[in-house]
DNA sequence: ATAAAAAAAGAGATTCTTATCTTAAACTCG
DNA sequence: CGAGTTTAAGATAAGAATCTCTTTTTTTAT
């Protein structure tokens, strides 16, 4: 459905969110071990973002990559389109050229109100909003903030 | 989130399911194009699946691939593991190592019902329970059975 | 025998992913 | 201001996976 690259982009937009500012730009070194992503993969990856303007960068000491107030007015979808394009999404489950509602797949029927939730998310919410819910909800986006339940025993 | 490869394995059996018998076989050329597949990989592919006895092939005059009554009690789910492995489904949307109901990435929470509903569809049924459906409910495999309303007038 | 078809093996092409190296920009400090 | 350091940007290409095609072999029916 979507591509790794994809799926490394969007973590890395939310990282950014999350963490980055005006103040606090954040080295691709950084995000990559952070998201546990291949580091010159990534660079590639946040460059085009950078060139669709969906991400802010600055060069030198200090530099780094963080979202401004324009960015985090983006969608995640926005994302998605920089790095896939918009076909990969739109494709039957079953590789049909033409599916839909009139001539669909033996499984259409169940894909598509799952392609629809998803949309909903990723394109009618702004990064901003994304952030509030990953926030209030207590979402993951690197191994590094699992809660492992491990070795609790209070 | 499937292989092509995979697609095409899928839409093959349920080819072979509505119009093969044992008195009926039919061979990859035709299969490729009702299908509108590459001959060469369907090919392939359907040599897997008769390795792992969920089609059944006899060479020769009048040979060609068929579904006998055993073949016809396996599940989609079989088609998937034998293509693509077990693994692709169970990825994570956002490609996050980890992600579970403890553990959600983003979009966890709408992309997991969606998981169990396909998969109650591809592992629950047989071939047999699939083709009544696909039949009843006026399913499409291939572009040849589309119903496309381009020029009624009547 | 001969012809038809699958089985098998592998060559070629394309796309996806990752890595390396060079260049350019921006900041820092003397 | 100017040299040096830091960091992104860009170019190139190596590697891996996926997809497609070709050729040869084997089996089976007639």
């Amino acid at each position: 459905m979507l591509s790794n690259a994809c799926k490394y982009a969007i973590r890395s937009i939310l990282y950014l969110a999350i963490n980055s500012s005006e103040d606090n730009k954040i080295g691709v070194k950084v995000i990559a071990e952070e998201l546990e992503t291949p580091q010159p993969f990534l660079a590639k990856l946040l460059q085009q973002l950078t060139r669709d303007k969906l991400v802010s960068s600055t060069k030198g000491p200090n530099g780094g990559f963080y979202l401004d107030s324009k960015n985090r007015k983006n969608a995640i979808w926005d994302v998605i389109i920089s790095i896939d394009g918009t076909g990969k999404f739109d494709n039957c489950f079953l590789g049909l050229a033409k599916c839909d509602d009139r001539n669909p797949c033996p499984v259409h029927f169940i894909v598509a109100p799952f392609k629809d939730k998803i949309l909903d998310s990723f394109r009618d919410k702004t990064i901003d909003e994304y952030v509030v819910e990953i926030k209030n909800t207590n979402r993951v986006i690197s191994l590094k903030d699992l809660d492992l339940f491990e070795d609790e025993e209070s």
